[in-house]
DNA sequence: GTACAGATTGAG
DNA sequence: TCAATCTGTACT
């Protein structure tokens, strides 16, 4: 059977964010790279709902020479530095001009990873396997590392660039394998905000960054 | 110009 | 439990 590949377009991203979210779950995200393709599933998201959301960069409608991509029409990368040291990778959602993105919080490696082994494994064999679970992208920060990813881009639009791109590989997540819970590292926007069921997992799933 | 805190991580 | 590490942002 053919395994389908289909970037998703502009029309997926203008979905309203909460649902973005969901969606995300188990689809593909690709960084073509010199010869070769890093290419990781996504098993873990966080949705930011700008003005109103106090944990959002956007609170109170803020624009910023940092922020500013999360106002561009769904499909784009905001790319920010934390803690002088990780990369977060939010994809803007919604139409332009509306503060609303979504934080991709883990991957489950798919090919790319150092160790060819690797891509053979299932989540259940990489559970119990024995390799550093160290440089897997299981964390926001550790998943741009992985993925090599940085400043250089952002604003860049997913759904035309040549080096990234995020695939629909007609895998469906059922619902009741997706689990929703509150938002990491975020304490700092009051318990309403803190509180939201705003981070989406998928069940089970090895790859999920610990908390 | 200067102070300050952060959508994290890994070591101790 | 805590330091690393640095840029954007706000304030003097």
């Amino acid at each position: 059977m053919k395994i389908i590949k289909k970037r998703l377009g502009r029309d997926f991203y203008l979905q309203p964010t909460l649902k973005a979210a969901k969606e995300l779950l188990g689809k593909y995200i690709v960084h073509r790279l010199g010869g070769k393709r890093l290419v990781g599933k996504i098993v873990e998201t966080e949705a930011y709902i700008g003005p109103q959301d106090k944990a959002s960069h956007a609170y109170g409608g803020k624009v910023t020479k940092r922020n500013r991509a999360e106002y561009l029409i769904g499909g784009h990368i905001y790319i920010y530095l934390v803690y002088g040291m990780y990369w977060q990778l939010n994809i803007s959602t919604g139409p332009e001009g509306r503060p609303e993105c979504v934080l991709i919080r883990a991957l489950e490696p798919i090919s790319g990873y150092k160790n060819p082994k690797f891509k053979t494994l299932n989540p259940k064999q990489i559970q119990n396997s024995k390799f550093k679970i160290q440089n897997f992208p299981n964390g926001p920060g550790k998943l741009c590392r992985w993925l090599k990813l940085d400043k250089s881009f952002y604003g860049e639009d997913l759904t035309k660039s040549k080096r990234i791109w995020l695939e629909d590989r007609g895998e469906k997540i059922s619902k009741s394998k997706i689990v929703a819970s509150k938002r990491i590292g975020i304490d700092y926007a009051g318990k309403y905000w803190a509180d939201k069921k705003w981070r989406y997992y998928i069940k089970d799933n090895p790859c999920v960054s610990k908390t």
